[in-house]
DNA sequence: GTCAAATTACGACGTTCCTCGTACAATGAA
DNA sequence: TTCATTGTACGAGGAACGTCGTAATTTGAC
């Protein structure tokens, strides 16, 4: 029988991963998840998704292996959570976390990511 | 005669460092200049300082070399401008171009060191 | 001119990071 | 069962990072 955590899988026998618990996301940890350009594209479009996602279903510019990298970083750091779907592994941004432990921070980052991409592509 | 830039040296002749353009500062390099635990807290001094404070102004856990490089990172991507004021060397928030390049974003980070703060030594 | 104070330059060391490719595992559909 | 899809594990390479100590530099004061 299989362990289950907090983002209950779907259905029983699921795979699961480990998130942090809300009080151990560190701020540090969050701006250094968000400082890599790859990431700070996933959560800018999982933000953008209103929703979850799956990793297929955010076009980046490197290999596989690499955009599991960079998903497992923003999770281990608390940035998103991610539960098995099918085949799938789906991902949604903990934004009420976060807005919780750092009030507005994330939608500042958002909004300035937009904002440097209005002046940088004029 | 010496080269003067943007951060007019207090007289003449005196040493001068290279500052970013406003244009030039970038958000992924501002959120990994935050990320580090010591420059945070460098951050964090200079805006509690309302003003300027030299590098010895502000004690941190590390070597004189390891202070110089953090000071460094952050003047490199546009966080603070130093300029040198006899012997010491002088830093000062850039403020007013963070807050024109991503508003309210160094506010929130501050805000949320603090809450972080609270919330750690309970 | 000498001296102390503040900071840097340089080189080094170990760690973390981002990236990749290949081989493997889990799932759902045919 | 077989297969395609999706994502992982593992190992590796190279770059960047954080740290240090020592020697050197700049400056103001004596």
């Amino acid at each position: 029988m299989p362990t289950t955590t907090t983002p209950s899988a779907d259905r029983p026998g699921a795979r699961v991963l480990d998130h942090p618990d809300v009080t151990a996301i560190r701020l540090e940890d969050v701006l250094h998840a968000l400082a890599d350009p790859m990431r700070l594209r996933i959560v800018r479009c999982l933000a953008a998704a209103q929703g979850e996602l799956s990793c297929a279903g955010i076009e980046l510019p490197v290999s596989k292996s690499t955009c599991t990298h960079h998903y497992r970083v923003l999770r281990e750091h608390g940035v998103i959570s991610q539960i098995y779907r099918g085949t799938a592994k789906m991902n949604v941004l903990r934004r009420a976390d976060l807005d919780a432990l750092f009030p507005g921070l994330l939608e500042r980052v958002l909004e300035a990511a937009e904002l440097q991409d209005g002046r940088l592509d004029d």
